[in-house]
DNA sequence: GAACGTTATTTCGGTACCGAAATTTTGGCA
DNA sequence: TGCCAAAATTTCGGTACCGAAATAACGTTC
């Protein structure tokens, strides 16, 4: 379960021990003790990583959306670039479908609007003609940059209250958690091939 | 950055050294050493805890998409659903606004396919006519039930690759990161409140 | 007790996305 | 050469969502 999308709700907390040492709680913690009793089995770790996995995905995606915005930017605008950017400027659509895990038909959709925007240039191929080239312009790459800062800051600026140490800890849990995930050819989500999804 | 969307793409990836022990490396390992030439500055513990995070999540949405689907269930009206029943079966339309944090307008429009759907019902409040009761039926308990174990499955069988040990550790560095995050009222995200986001 | 700011919900207009089907081009293979 | 499955992209129809405005009811203040 894991709460999925929520964001600020906070009710009655009628907790008993401690938990966990001298540290704090958090809004997630509430949110397990309050699934406990109807959810009895439950485990508080699982539970507990999980959903602030997908609140802090969440709040980055936010920080995203909101940060790229003054530069006149949407967030899946800037993904699109960032991941043009990311190519060396050029690529193919089917290349931008397998980066952003979207939809053909969401794919032309985006370079739609960068296009008419100026921040992208599509090019009939000219080795195979049923592609098309997709370019980044100088407006483009600029409009990137100038964003790409303000993206960047909130992670190091959260991810900072941890020691390097425990930066490191972090990254190899989930890198465990991710070999897992893809060795495991998607035990629940057939294969991991790009289907569905979006919402970034 | 974090690679936000992304899921299949497995460029060409030419290392040097061996980064982590006998450890082998996942694709995020392989998308990070391909931003460090472009972004120098890149920390690869922040940049890899980020983007696992994001792929995770990524990875329980789809999953919970398809797994829902089985029961004759979206993710969204999974979603709902999972948030009425932690609420004991009832709560007013704002509630589930907050849970969800979703535009007024959106819950509208579910609870609008889940009363067709004979899941919830929509009686107009008696003390505040301003209000609605959203009740779950039985119908909508029985759905929801059913499709719940499914869930579940997934993330024990994902974080099962950790110890127990290692699953509080990651539990708890990770709260960490949401006490700092939950206390600065939002450092780059006007408050946190319920602004923006879709996707999951 | 009438005016007014506030809260709860819905309506409206518009965007992004998806799945499926269509279109064009390619690369075998007989 | 001629046919045909596969690949790259676009078009089409439909859904979910959002922001802003509309509607309705509350509560408070003068």
């Amino acid at each position: 379960m894991a709460e999925h999308p929520s964001e600020q709700y906070r009710p009655p907390c009628d907790r008993t021990e401690p938990r966990d040492r001298t540290e704090s709680r958090d809004w997630t913690d509430g949110h397990v003790d309050r699934w406990q009793p109807v959810l009895p089995g439950l485990d508080p770790d699982i539970e507990g990583a999980v959903t602030r996995m997908s609140r802090l995905t969440r709040h980055l995606g936010r920080v995203r959306e909101q940060g790229v915005a003054d530069y006149g930017l949407h967030k899946h605008e800037f993904d699109t670039l960032h991941v043009l950017a990311g190519r060396g400027g050029h690529a193919a659509p089917s290349d931008l479908r397998a980066d952003l895990n979207l939809a053909p038909a969401s794919v032309t959709g985006r370079l739609e609007t960068l296009e008419r925007r100026g921040f992208v240039r599509r090019t009939p191929s000219t080795e195979d003609r049923r592609k098309v080239d997709i370019v980044l312009t100088e407006a483009g790459r600029a409009a990137w940059r100038e964003a790409l800062d303000v993206v960047g800051r909130e992670e190091r600026l959260l991810l900072g209250v941890l020691s390097e140490e425990e930066r490191r800890t972090l990254a190899d849990l989930l890198r465990k958690v991710m070999l897992a995930q893809e060795g495991a050819g998607g035990s629940g989500g057939r294969g991991q091939a790009g289907r569905v999804c979006a919402q970034s």
